[in-house]
DNA sequence: GGCGATGATGAGAATCGTTCTCACCTTTGT
DNA sequence: ACAAAGGTGAGAACGATTCTCATCATCGCC
């Protein structure tokens, strides 16, 4: 795990002490796995991965937490499109990234393009809404299945 | 229900013919209550309306004419994030629109921007895939939402 | 250090969208 | 009209997420 995560977690607690929350063994656990995956995880995968590590943890409490950490804007929940919410660390530094997905395999990548960014600010500017998030996603063949077809 | 969109009705009867379809009751409801409804429908709601409609479709069958039309390219599955896929018709203009959603009240709008098109375009060039779609979802606080904040 | 109020937790039930199964009905080519 | 190949609907199955509720731990206070 980088520094960068493993501050993020700090901050994590941080945030959640000064928030009122209380701390708790279940919500510790979450944070330490989020931390430790680094982002792009389901909530059931989270769950697995807990109780692989000999955390029981309740599946409440993982969803629970991912809430907790999403209203303060810790993760951000993203979907993909195949029925499962996705959670992503939010990073002091700010940067953050799209997904390219395959629509033969399911295949995910990152990528991050600061032009694309640009052009979704001006457009977020345009719309009649007070933008705060967006989120982006390609659909497309990755380069096996491309080779394959 | 526009002309347009009665042409895309048209047009997908077509399709579906040639691609080796049988025409059957179901998919010829759907299809219709597609155009009717003109996008951004989900399933349920599909099945919803036609049972209203006197149309007794049973719920796989929409499904499954979801799946089809999708595979045809005759409509899109969206998923902006509330645990239900909605379709859009894919029009021979071949215009297509983005979303706004208000994260406090789940409002949605929708707009275009060509701007965004054109940069998103650029990007895919630059992704690693062969990219055939994309999806941008922007969220923030539509003007009600925000203006009781 | 102990107490009590209140938040946190986990097991399992409940929801809800979607997919699957399968017996039965329709369409289509002949 | 016939039979083969599809299409269809009811309901079961599924899987992710949410809810319920009895129990447990934490924190402020003494």
């Amino acid at each position: 795990m980088t520094s960068e995560r493993a501050a993020w977690a700090q901050e994590a607690h941080r945030r959640l002490a000064s928030a009122g929350y209380r701390s708790g063994e279940a919500r510790s656990a979450v944070i330490d796995a989020l931390a430790q995956a680094g982002g792009c995880v389901g909530a059931q995968e989270l769950a697995d991965r807990l109780r692989d590590a000999g955390r029981r943890v309740g599946t409440a409490s993982v969803y629970r937490t991912l809430g907790v950490l999403g209203e303060l804007e810790l993760v951000r929940g993203r979907d993909v499109g195949e029925g499962v919410a996705r959670y992503e660390l939010v990073l002091p530094s700010g940067h953050h990234h799209h997904h390219v997905v395959c629509e033969r395999c399911g295949a995910t990548a990152a990528f991050e393009d600061d032009e694309l960014e640009a052009a979704i600010d001006r457009a977020a500017r345009r719309a009649p809404y007070a933008v705060r998030d967006h989120e982006v996603v390609l659909r497309g063949l990755c380069p096996a299945c491309a080779s394959k077809a």
